[in-house]
DNA sequence: AGCACGCCGACT
DNA sequence: GTCGGCGTGCTC
């Protein structure tokens, strides 16, 4: 007996299977998908095996398998299903894509050893009678203690083995048993209660077919019910005895979201998400992989969860970039779940206020079902916008607030309601310059600029951690008229302080670092603990507080001025899912926008809450430009430590995808990437724009190939990039 | 990825 | 004389 074996190094010049012997011994142990540990260039490694065979297919002198690691195969069939059609689309190594599928516990690597955690219990090993009469002949406090405490307790935790406990168990008069212990739960808050579904939210889950494939598109206003249409989905999927998949943008962001799904269905839920530690995820995976739980909520890995007998998938917030993975291997969990949805039959649920162009243009052409809700639950409405001009503004003297959102928060302070800013900038300054010379801090590495955090008195750089204290003068001119420029979440934390007498939390991801921060300021902020909850994007998303009534975002034009096709999207989904956090009540919500753009149609269409005409105005664009939805995108990655050889390489392969793709294929490039240095490697890319092209795949793979000898550049290919 | 092999410079 | 620099090649 042979098996093909992937191994665990992601090097390109390994990405192939290995095929080794079947020890007799190993035959019953080994199947499809078993983790193995094998012997490869002197060393002992792990693998997974891909395929198990009677005879050889090469002459080559194999060597035989040292162990299978694990006593069930660690990767099913529909993994090993899934893993080949997308290594296929987005061109990954093999070994990839599976260590992506799994917690860090179970990936191929030999040196990785995370263990189940088990409680030693002690019970006592003889009758009562027996334990009171060894306690009168007994001497030993220690030991009397123990047997005394496990006569009226009957199980007691020992975890620490002391000398009492070991020789009570050497000789006979206690026994120790193991229990595992899972080391993350879910305690629910007991906020939250089932709410029974309103016509048009009955309507919605009436209308999705739990018995078939199909895609469907939620698209439902902010605040109009679209989790309990999920939660009602999912028990229905449960009830047909089936399980459930629930994908949500990054749940350390929306515990919300998993208070609610721990409410409503308990011990059945696994939570997957990157705020776990590692030994909890996997916990966590193990109650999946033993059939042990019905749903699983998590973030974008969750989508590759093992669950037996999926019964629907659901993809909260579709249009979020985070369910794309911006690293090796760069898979959509939105593709994921369609795969699956195709492999177990049955529906694949997306939803949001705000679709990505792509999920609703399918959704008008009928490639998915298209499901809307028009109308906020209960009594509450859409918050009313109002936008600023901040050049106005800034000619008067106020550059950080305007006179309007500095009124309406004091107005609301006075009446104990709660404030949400959104700034989408950390530190303290965008950058410092020299007043006099123009000189600008730069990062040594990276082509960027550095930004002051005063926290720690530093000028750091956000793409490679680089770091330097702060400087009273310049370095170029000496002059000591040096200062920051642009506001960042420090700033405006301090200048909040300053002018209301209010409680102010900052969350960005320089306050929620530490694990579980996330969740305190927003319990806290949830709890009326504070104010006024100020930060990044990480705010926007999912977070439904009764109490909030004003939104205020301080530049909407970050998010604007960013060079990529996609940055009007981007802004009106940001600012329509901040806008979203007001007014979610009976308390009617208010929004102000500070722009120094306040005639952008994305700023406009979302002050309007009108996705529908900010859709056909995008479209037309997209249609113009020859973007997606429109075309797909595919862009070839070319880095090089080395300036010159990068741009060589670069020209060679922007000529080479010319010469071989399709005609109506457009190759553009090679360029600089937007930030062309980053850790000093230099960042090339060319850009393939194409409706249909058989050739593509064929053609990078070759391209792959080539360069995967070569050790002066690196490539590598992003398929439907999110970020350009 | 990680290690052996191999071919050239500065040191106890 | 040799220790050690990292370029190249190979791994079932």
């Amino acid at each position: 007996m042979y098996a093909k074996v992937i191994i665990e190094y992601g090097a390109k010049a390994v990405d192939k299977e290995f095929t080794y012997i079947v020890p007799s011994n190993l035959t019953d142990k080994i199947s499809l998908g078993s983790r193995v540990l094998v012997p490869f260039n002197n060393r002992l490694i792990e693998g997974f095996v891909t395929d198990i065979l009677n005879k050889a297919d090469t002459t080559y002198e194999l060597k035989e398998i040292k162990e299978v690691c694990d006593e069930k195969p660690i990767l099913n069939e529909e993994m090993l299903y899934i893993g080949e059609e997308i290594r296929k689309k987005i061109l990954c190594s093999k070994i990839s894509i599976y260590q992506a599928m799994l917690p860090k516990a179970l990936k191929a690597d030999v040196k990785t050893n995370i263990g189940i955690k088990k409680n030693r219990y002690l019970t006592l090993n003889i009758s009562k009678e027996a334990a009171n009469s060894f306690l009168e002949k007994c001497k030993y406090q220690g030991q009397i203690d123990i047997v005394e405490n496990l006569i009226i307790n009957d199980k007691i935790l020992a975890n620490n083995l002391t000398s009492s406990i070991s020789t009570l168990i050497k000789n006979g008069i206690v026994k120790e048993t193991y229990e595992v212990v899972n080391r993350y739960n879910v305690t629910p808050s007991g906020k939250y209660k089932k709410v029974s579904l309103s016509s048009s939210q009955q309507e919605v889950v009436d209308s999705v077919y739990l018995d078939n494939h199909e895609v469907y598109l939620l698209y439902g206003v902010t605040g109009s019910g679209k989790t309990e249409v999920y939660m009602e989905l999912i028990d229905r999927v449960l009830k047909l005895g089936k399980t459930a998949i629930m994908l949500v943008p990054e749940i350390s962001l929306t515990p919300q979201i998993v208070d609610r799904f721990a409410t409503r269905f308990g011990k059945d839920i696994a939570i997957l998400h990157s705020g776990l530690s590692d030994y909890e995820k996997y916990d966590e995976y193990r109650k999946i992989m033993d059939g042990k739980v019905k749903i699983v909520v998590g973030a974008r890995s969750a989508i590759f969860a093992p669950l037996k007998n999926l019964g629907i998938i659901v993809i909260d917030e579709e249009h979020t970039s985070t369910y794309k993975q911006e690293n090796n291997p760069r898979y959509h969990a939105r593709d994921i779940a369609i795969l699956r949805g195709k492999y177990n039959n049955i529906p694949v649920l997306l939803g949001s206020a705000t679709p990505s162009l792509e999920s609703f243009a399918r959704a008008k052409k009928g490639v998915y079902q298209m499901l809307t809700l028009t109308n906020r639950v209960g009594h509450a409405t859409l918050p009313n916008v109002l936008v600023i001009d901040m050049k106005n503004e800034v000619k008067k003297g106020h550059f950080i607030l305007s006179r309007d959102l500095e009124n309406k928060i004091n107005e609301k302070l006075s009446k104990h309601e709660q404030i949400i800013l959104l700034l989408n900038r950390r530190g303290y300054s965008s950058m410092l310059t020299c007043r006099d010379c123009g000189y600008v801090l730069k990062c040594p590495n990276c082509d960027i600029t550095l930004t002051y955090h005063k926290t720690s008195n530093t000028n750091r750089c956000h793409y490679c951690n680089y770091s330097v204290k702060n400087v009273n003068v310049c370095p170029e001119c000496g002059s000591k008229n040096i200062k920051e420029y642009g506001l960042g979440t420090e700033r405006l934390e301090e200048t909040l302080n300053k002018k209301f007498n209010a409680r102010v939390v900052r969350m960005d991801i320089d306050t929620t670092s530490k694990k579980g921060m996330h969740e305190k300021i927003i319990n806290d902020f949830g709890n009326h603990e504070y104010d006024i909850l100020l930060g990044t994007q990480m705010i926007a998303k999912g977070l439904d507080f009764p109490l909030v009534t004003l939104v205020g975002v301080i530049n909407a034009d970050s998010s604007l001025n960013i060079p990529d096709f996609r940055s009007a999207e981007n802004t009106f989904q940001l600012l329509s899912q901040v806008s979203g956090r007001a007014g979610r009540s009976d308390l009617p919500g208010e929004v102000i926008i500070q722009t120094y753009n306040p005639d952008h149609y994305s700023i406009n269409y979302s002050k309007n809450h009108d996705y529908l005409k900010f859709y056909e105005e995008e479209m037309k664009i997209r249609k113009v430009l020859n973007y997606p939805p429109y075309y797909y995108i595919t862009i070839v990655n070319v880095t090089s430590k080395d300036y010159n050889e990068g741009f060589s390489e670069a020209n060679k392969i922007g000529n080479y995808l010319k010469k071989y793709l399709s005609k109506d294929t457009q190759v553009l490039g090679p360029s600089m990437a937007n930030v062309f240095k980053i850790n000093n490697i230099y960042h090339y890319e060319c850009i393939i724009k194409y409706k249909y092209d058989d050739k593509l795949i064929p053609v990078l793979t070759k391209l792959d190939e080539i360069y995967k000898t070569n050790n002066k550049v690196d490539i590598s290919i992003d398929v439907d990039p999110i970020r350009m």
